[in-house]
DNA sequence: ATGGTGCTAACTGTCAACAATTGACAGCGA
DNA sequence: TCGCTGTCAATTGTTGACAGTTAGCACCAT
C-alpha cells in the first residue's frame, strides 16, 4: 500500500496534454506570454520536449476557454481583446459578481466575513501606500472569495474564465477608476451591507462598483489600451 | 475571379476537426446522443471516415464547452449534469438573461418588439393547444432574441453555451413550472415592461420568470430527472 | 518604378503505427 | 464460496512522417 503521496489526487499521473495545458495557461495568465504573441506548434513542441499532438490539443482547449485565438491553417496567438469585447466582458462580470454576492451573503460564516474584512483593510493600506500591484492582488482575492462563497461552482468557473480573459487590461482599466482609495471605499460599503445581511443591497453595490470602469471605457477613446487595426477578418476564437 | 459561393465565409474550406466538432455538437444538442452515452474514439473515427486525430481534438473542444466529459485515460461521454449542477446553471442563466434584458430594452427596434410580440402570441396559442414541443422551441427563440438584442456578443455566447449544456432537462424541468399558460403569461408581463421602456422592471420580471423552476427543483426530490449514483469520483469536465 | 507571378520555406492538418494504461475475466488458493 | 492475482483485449496517449496550405520574396514584364 504505497498510499497517495502528499498530492491532491490519486497518483499524479498527468497526461502530457494536461501538463502542456497547465503550463501554457499559466504562461498566459501571468502575462509572460502577452496578447498577440504567436504560438508556434513546433517551437512549443521542441521547447517542451513533446510532439505536436499534445500541443495542438492544449491549444484547442485554450481556444475554447478564450485565452487563445486560432485561425485555421494560420496558427494560434494569445487572445487580444478588442475594446468592445472587453466592455462586453465587463458587463457580464458585473452580472456574475452581483449574482454571486446576492447568493453568498446569507451563506457566509463568521470566518468568511472576518477574512473579507481583513482583505478590505489590507486594500485600504495598499491604497494609502499607493501600492497598486499588491492592491490588485488582494482585490482579486476579495472578489474570488465572494464568488466562491456563493457555492455555485459553475458561477465560479465562468467568473474565473472571464477574469482570465480580461487579464492585465483589468488592472490597467481599473487604474482610471478614480484611484485606489475610491475602490477601497467601495469594498467597505459592500462589506457594510454584507455585515447587515442585506444581500440585495450588497449585490446592488457590487454591481455599481464594477460598473464604474465601464462608463470610463465607454465614452472616451482617450486610453489606447487597445490597438484596433483591422475591424474585419474572420476568426475562430471558440465556437 | 471565382467569387465566393453563396456561402457565408470565404471559400468553405472547413477543417476536419471543425466538421467533426460541428457534427458532434449537433448530435448532442439534438439529443440524438443522450447524456451518458460513451464516445469511443475509434468508433467515431471509422464512422465519420477520419482518423482519431480530429476526433480527439473535437472531443477536447466539446469538453471545454461542457457538452462532453472526459476522464483522462478512460474516455469521453456526453455530459450528464447532476441536480446541483443543473440548479447552478439555472442560477447563472437567470443572471445572464436578466442582464441581457436590461441592456436590450433601450436598444430594441420596432421590428424587434413586433417579433417578440409575435413569438409571445404564438406561445400563447401553443399553450392553449397544449403543444409543449412547439412552445419550447418558440420560447427558446424568444429568449435568444432578447439576449442577441443586448448587443453583447460574449453574453450571447455564454448564454448559448449554458443552455446547450442544460439540454433536454430545461424542457422537462420547465414542465413542472405550473403549465405552459403561466409561462406564456410571464412572457406577456415581460413584454409589457419592454413596451413601456422600463428596462429595470423587465429585467426583474425576467429574473423572476427564470427563478420559478429553480424553487421547484430545490426542495422536492420528487422528480428523478437525475440518477445520482456516485457523488464521489474525480472528473475533468473542463478546467 | 511598379504590379503581378511563380517559387520556396515554414507551418498547420491529417494519418497510421506504436506505447501505455485500464477494466474484465479466468484461474488459483484459502 | 470468496478473494486475490495474473493475463488479455480494448481503448486512450503519443509519436513521427507525410500532405496541403499559406505568406513572403525574388523575379519578370510592363
Amino acid at each position: 500500500m504505497t498510499g497517495t503521496p502528499p498530492d491532491g489526487r490519486p497518483v499524479r499521473n498527468l497526461t502530457l496534454r494536461e501538463q502542456v495545458l497547465q503550463h501554457l495557461r499559466e504562461e498566459i495568465l501571468s502575462s509572460r506570454l502577452e496578447p498577440g504573441a504567436e504560438l508556434n506548434e513546433v517551437a512549443l513542441a521542441t521547447s517542451l520536449g513533446v510532439s505536436r499532438g499534445p500541443i495542438r490539443e492544449a491549444l484547442g482547449r485554450l481556444a475554447a476557454e478564450g485565452l487563445v485565438t486560432i485561425t485555421p491553417r494560420r496558427g494560434a496567438i494569445v487572445t487580444k481583446l478588442t475594446k468592445q469585447e472587453f466592455i462586453d466582458a465587463y458587463q457580464v462580470r458585473e452580472a456574475l459578481e452581483s449574482l454571486a454576492t446576492r447568493v453568498a451573503v446569507p451563506r457566509l460564516t463568521d470566518e468568511d466575513r472576518a477574512e473579507l474584512h481583513r482583505m478590505s483593510d489590507d486594500m485600504r493600506r495598499c491604497a494609502e501606500a499607493d501600492d497598486a500591484t499588491a492592491f490588485f492582488e488582494i482585490n482579486r482575492r476579495f472578489h474570488d472569495k465572494l464568488v466562491a462563497a456563493s457555492g455555485n461552482r459553475r458561477l465560479f468557473e465562468l467568473h474565473e474564465q472571464l477574469l482570465g480573459q480580461m487579464g492585465r487590461l483589468l488592472q490597467k482599466s481599473a487604474q482610471l477608476r478614480g484611484g485606489l482609495g475610491e475602490s477601497a471605499a467601495a469594498h467597505e460599503r459592500i462589506l457594510e451591507a454584507v455585515d447587515a445581511g442585506d444581500a440585495e443591497r450588497a449585490a446592488q453595490l457590487m454591481a455599481e462598483h464594477i460598473e464604474v470602469p465601464q462608463r470610463v471605457l465607454d465614452a472616451p477613446e482617450a486610453l489606447d489600451l487597445f490597438d484596433e487595426a483591422d475591424p474585419s477578418s474572420e476568426i475562430e476564437k471558440a465556437s
